[in-house]
DNA sequence: CTCTGTCTACCTTCTGATAGGGAGGCTGTC
DNA sequence: GACAGCCTCCCTATCAGAAGGTAGACAGAG
């Protein structure tokens, strides 16, 4: 028992940092191990095998999200500020390198091969972020506070894959501003226009 | 020599299509094996190592992609159609699960954990995919066959974004229909408004 | 005879996983 | 208080299989 984090935090949280540098097959317990300085063997007795250990870190990545959002929703309820909070989470995130990619997205990428209680733990992911952005845009455009030009559904599908793509992008071009440049846009475009 | 496909074909062709599914670290010597019908230590006549044959892969798929778009270019030069063109190519690739991601897009996600020598392909498709659609917003802002409103490099990085985040939400969702449901808007936005 | 393409056989290292044991901490009973 | 029993956590040792890769032989074509 650690005073600040349990093993099993640290082991979920290595892994949660391998998963985003180079996906599922990317990392073996060897890795793990060496960065939370244990021997493989302990791995085992807190997650049994990965798909228990990776199962239970996109849940437990989901619940976090949800009530970060929840969090975010009492603190600043307005529409438009939530989608710019949401993406300078991630434009932090990025820039300061300590998450810089959404662990779902890139699991998302190679769903196909994937051990299938690990995709379904994934495409929920997807469904609630996905519910979540269509709640905020139905909201915005119901309150006048976002200028939608297409239903709520499309909006928050065309505003999660752009923040995704240009996760994607930030990281093949190497170049962190890459990320909020493709969003602003975006975020632009949603926003009411103030007269003409 | 076989009198349609080469081996050395067959088996880029086979590891295309195993890294679309599950990625750089996702695939095996022994999968391709299985895939072509020949033996694993025949793979490497062709391609020594697996950094090779990746490598390889990468620098064949950037070249088909110039050629493409060249032909593109020449059948078909307005800017939007060239836009529109390029996405229905990948909603088609999607919805018949022909080649329902891109290669470099993929590899992207997992780059952290590349092999510097794949990693740098990939980046180069990134920068050559980008030139290109900057050029494209560019004439067509030029022409006013598209209406921009950002800088036409900022609108291409958008652009590719937004294709890149609808793959992973198609194959997240497992419905090729979102993939052109989230692209319309951005082509619609992209449109010259027809008066008001 | 040589070159190309494939084969069998093998090697080394890594991978996820198991068995079994030991140290330490709680708890209930005498 | 003392002791037995159990539980938690980590260890060493070991495994079977898969990984990428090598060596050497053989067949056919030029």
């Amino acid at each position: 028992m650690n005073s600040v984090l349990t093993t099993s935090d640290e082991i979920l949280a290595s892994a949660r940092t391998l998963i985003t540098s180079g996906g599922y097959n990317g990392f073996s317990y060897a890795d793990i191990a060496k960065v939370v300085g244990i021997r493989k063997a302990s791995i085992h007795h807190h997650f049994p095998s990965k798909v228990d250990l990776v199962r239970t870190l996109v849940i437990r990545y989901r619940q976090d999200a949800e009530v970060g959002i929840a969090a975010l929703e009492q603190d600043a309820p307005d529409p438009l500020e939530l989608l710019k909070t949401y993406a300078g989470h991630w434009a932090k995130c990025i820039e300061d390198a300590s998450r810089p990619f959404c662990v779902c997205a890139l699991l998302a990428s190679e769903l196909p091969a994937l051990p299938p209680e690990i995709a379904g733990e994934v495409k929920a992911f997807f469904r609630f972020l996905s519910t979540w952005l269509t709640s905020v845009m139905e909201r915005g455009s119901r309150e006048g506070a976002l200028s939608l030009s297409s239903q709520p559904r499309v909006e928050a599908e065309a505003f999660m894959a752009s923040v995704h793509g240009a996760m994607l992008s930030a990281r093949a071009y190497g170049t962190p501003e890459v990320f909020p440049a493709i969003l602003a846009p975006t975020l632009q475009r949603l926003s009411p226009t103030v007269a003409q």
